[in-house]
RNA sequence: GGUCCUGUGGCCGAGUGGCUAGGCAGAGCUCUGCAAAAGCUUCUACAGCGGUUCGAAUCCGCUCGGGACCUCCA
């Protein structure tokens, strides 16, 4: 049996996870910024994770899982006029920051529904968290890493790189760092270029605003995190993830908070997903190819040639391991569709059927050939979430499946605990540690009986070679996006576009 | 400019130096009242040039191409 190894930033390398305390997992990952809606890139990291959340979870594991909402603004452009990016929109379109925040985390937790991601134990937001923040910052002041000037509080970097390993989880180098080729406008306040913010004071205009030792102002960029990974899963903790962009300086900012604050190195493992891409470029609001779930999901999107649903998207995720790029394109995703619905329907089919399978295998070859696709599952997931190479065998026993369906093997070919076997660990493997779930399966109970009925209508039409009929109710059903299919014997079932 | 990643068949994507990844699309066949679905078969690649090696998609070097971070960002 293998054991779980995931590639750790830190190191560069692939680690057996141990956990820092027996049977249980800490686990902090970056959430959204909601002062706008989510798209396609933020699927990425929380299916990610929530395959992660879900596979400890499997292990026995008691986990907890932090992902904040971060409600609170940072910098639009750091050096020029503090601007709080939720205020600046909130007042763009008349709204209260609140109601923004509000707006977009439901929207937010909406689409994680839709894509059957676990919600997190904690969800902890930036403003519900000042005062952990503030106290922070005092911490880092009376350590002497921090200093005070009108109002704002930055952190030493300098300083705290004379004795710490600053760049270390970016693979940043100090003088590059440093060595700024200019000074950026208004950034005279930061005794060095490299220097983050901790507190900002807010100037007049801006609508987030708290009191604070150093007057009133809203909290900088990285903190939040530190502080509330800090109260929720103590000093040091297991697993930290969030997409890569956020490993400089993000990461690399938090790391050298907490560690002066709690005199230990937070997370054991960082972990980092790498991006999606549209026409191998990063999605991203600078680069103005942003598709929203919701578009996604509605095909609303110029890019767009139609809608894809959640499922699809999960899946198309889950086929690239998650430290590649991951390129999207009309193609792939309809790809992904097509793939995705012939593995679920041969899913489903084998685990609402009962085979009988052989006391012996008939077929010996074929028996190990199974146990061996099934056997690698597990191998595969273990080796850094390789998702790609669990779909790939899940992929080989598709045809397997379908051929006892359609007899062209008999299901005495394989052992009956080879089929017991199959059955169990593919629901394991498909439902819970992927995620992944029929999109019939939310379809109401009168449709259901209507369709029986209708199926039971046409199904006489065929036996009295009333094809006029039977093609007539195939067409309209092909109309509306059901789609019938007539099986070897005499069955009929139906498929929902 | 600095740091780093990357270049696989029509498209998407796995690949631990030696053995068929997988998906989608295409072609042929089987099944079928016709379809659809499914099954079978098939097409089949490792950017280029050198090097290391008995053997490289996999290691090294160079060239060319793409990308990320250094600024908000999943």
């Amino acid at each position: 049996m293998s054991q779980l190894k995931i590639f750790n930033t830190l190191t560069r390398e692939k680690e057996i996870f141990t956990p820092l305390l027996a049977g249980h997992v800490g686990m902090y990952v970056c959430g959204p910024t909601v002062s706008g809606e989510s798209h396609l890139g933020h699927a990425r990291p929380y299916i990610t994770f929530d395959v992660l959340y879900r596979y400890l979870l499997h292990l026995g594991y008691k986990v907890r899982y932090v992902r904040n909402i971060t409600d609170a603004g940072h910098f639009e452009e750091e050096g020029r006029e503090a601007e709080d990016k939720i205020a600046k929109k909130a007042v763009l379109e008349q709204l209260e920051p609140m109601e923004l925040v509000h707006k977009y985390t439901s929207l937010f937790h909406w689409a994680m529904q839709q894509f059957n991601t676990l919600q997190p134990s904690i969800e902890p937001t930036a403003t519900g968290h000042i005062v952990e923040q503030i106290g922070m910052i005092e911490q880092l002041i009376t350590a002497g890493y921090a200093y005070v000037v009108n109002g704002s509080v930055y952190f030493d970097v300098k300083k705290y790189a004379a004795s710490h390993d600053y760049g270390k989880l970016s693979g940043r180098v100090m003088e590059d760092l440093f060595e700024g080729t200019r000074e950026l406008e208004g950034q005279e306040e930061k005794r060095d270029r490299a220097d983050f913010a901790l507190w900002k004071q807010a100037a007049p205009e801006h609508i987030m605003r708290w009191k604070s030792p150093w007057g009133i102002g809203y909290p900088g960029w990285h903190i939040e995190c530190s502080a509330m990974a800090t109260k929720y899963l103590g000093a040091r903790f297991d697993i930290h993830g969030g997409g890569m962009d956020l490993q400089f300086p993000h990461h690399e900012s938090e790391i050298a908070q907490s560690t002066i604050c709690n005199h230990e190195s937070p997370a054991k493992y960082w972990m980092h997903n790498n991006m999606i891409t549209i026409n191998g470029r990063k999605m991203g609001k600078s680069y103005n190819n942003v598709i929203k779930l919701t578009e996604l999901f509605s095909g609303s999107h110029p890019i767009l040639e139609k809608a894809y649903s959640p499922m699809t998207v999960r899946f198309f995720i889950l086929q690239t391991q998650y430290r590649s790029t991951l390129d999207f394109s009309n193609e792939a995703l309809q790809a992904a569709e097509r793939g995705w619905k012939r593995l679920w329907e041969a899913y489903a089919w084998l685990q609402q059927e009962v085979l009988q399978g052989g006391a012996e295998a008939k077929d010996k070859i074929l028996d190990e050939k199974v146990n061996k696709l099934v056997d690698e599952l597990e191998d595969f997931i273990n080796d850094d979430l390789n998702t790609a190479k669990v779909l790939a065998n899940l992929f080989e026993l598709v045809p397997i499946i379908n051929g006892i369906k359609d007899k062209h093997i008999a299901a005495d070919a394989l052992r009956a605990g080879t089929i017991d076997k199959m059955k169990k660990r593919l629901k394991v493997f498909v439902e819970d540690i992927l995620g992944l779930m029929g999109e019939n399966a939310k379809e109401n109970k009168y449709l259901e009986g209507v369709m029986e009925l209708v199926m039971e209508l046409r199904k006489d039409a065929r036996r009295q070679k009333d094809f006029a009929t039977s093609d007539q109710i195939r067409n309209k059903l092909a109309a509306l996006g059901i789609q019938l299919k007539d099986e070897k014997d005499g069955g009929m079932s139906y498929t929902l576009e």
